[in-house]
DNA sequence: CTCATACTTCGACCATGGACGAAGCATTAA
DNA sequence: TTAATGCTTCGTCCATGGTCGAAGTATGAG
């Protein structure tokens, strides 16, 4: 980092969007893990480490380890007052800045997120689910109503498996491109793994892409209906 | 810039030494003119000019045309609170900062700053003739008492000369590096001239360091005693 | 008028630091 | 034990963007 004044370093620690995405996913006030936190910023385990490494040694996050987890959260909550500070700046501010183009378009438009669905199609799929009545929203956490239980069924996803399983069903996950809500947990993994054994989409090697045929979006479309 | 949420704009926009300098300069409140704002910044125009657009376009400074001045400040007082809490983040976590080497050790040392000297023994020659009474602080102001006066005389400094200018005599400059305030204004820069003339010290070419002999810094130090 | 100053734009260079692959260590599961 | 998972370290690559020289525009001074 180059030499400059305190100020600078948190600012520079900010400026990172993967820092930033981080940072963001960490207001909500939950731990995460390191992998989770990688996921939220879009980038491998490895880039995350080294970016978990500076924020923790610079005193905004702090780290405990927990088996072979490593949970993170916000250091405390001046952190947080500053980063809402700095964040109501940018909302402020925001409309009159240069337009903002998605450096690629599919990725935007549908990738993975972990292991669920993100990008405007699953920002797409929650609002949908939400719509309907499938999801109820209760506070911080997201419940499946009987009705999104049938959904699900309909749909070919095995719910009795999942609820052996100690993930909580549904959690929200912010869109990393969007800044907004879809749809994780192990009810957002099966579904996407549905999708996929549909034949509707196939993920493309190397990359976080979900790529949708014509006729599997279309299909996803009427499935989903906004 | 890269793709990412809004905070890590504004995030990144301090987080560059350069305008954190800026930012911080405008703190005081006083409107500074795009010149002055690239000396404290320690840049030259054009790149202080490429940061100032940023800063404009992004809606945290305000610039106002003024005959061939640009006046910069920042946009409101929403701006300074934030840098404020950024600053107050700084300020906890320094101390458990990585230990930060200067890239330029020489660059810490000694430089100058738009035309007259900085760095730590610009410091120190500001704390000295304050130590001294040659200097005497008056709210924002610095002046120069009737001993300051003797001493510039005995020092080689023609001060007639410099009270036809416009310029104010003694200004407060706050330093890049130490963030200490030392001395600029004619004085400032009148003392600099002195330094090298005297053959303490020169300017090294293509570089902002100022390079002092072993024996010009001694007598810079026995002349300027803490 | 000419000259000097204040600032901007253009162009090119290059250092910073963010990215990932490969490989390693640590912990838990089987 | 072996295998799998979570995370880190090391090494390398390369895009971003900060930097300045040169040249251009505007304003004011003499």
């Amino acid at each position: 980092m180059r030499e400059g004044p305190d100020i600078a370093r948190i600012g520079a620690l900010i400026g990172d969007p993967a820092r930033a995405n981080m940072l963001t996913a960490l207001m909500s006030g939950k731990a995460l893990t390191a992998t989770e936190l990688a996921a939220e910023a879009g980038v491998t385990a490895q880039t995350a480490s080294a970016h978990l490494s500076k924020l923790a040694e610079a005193g905004l996050t702090e780290g405990r380890k927990q088996g072979r987890h490593r949970y993170f959260t916000l250091a405390d909550d001046e952190v947080g007052a500053v980063l809402e500070a700095v964040m109501g700046l940018a909302a402020k501010r925001g409309h009159l800045r240069t337009r903002t183009g998605p450096k690629n378009p599919a990725l935007r438009e549908a990738r993975v997120c972990y292991n669920h669905l993100a990008g405007e199609m699953g920002v797409r799929l929650y609002d949908s689910m939400l719509a309907s009545g499938g999801l109820q929203t209760a506070g911080q956490d997201i419940l499946l109503t009987g009705k999104g239980d049938a959904f699900a069924c309909e749909f070919g996803v095995d719910l009795d498996n999942l609820n052996t399983t100690r993930r909580p069903m549904c959690r929200p996950c912010l869109d990393w491109s969007a800044r907004r809500t879809h749809l994780a947990g192990a009810l957002g993994q099966a579904l996407l793994t549905r999708i996929t054994d549909l034949g509707w989409a196939k993920r493309e090697p190397e990359s976080r892409i979900i790529a949708f045929s014509t006729s599997g979006k279309k299909a996803f479309e009427s499935a989903f209906p906004l």
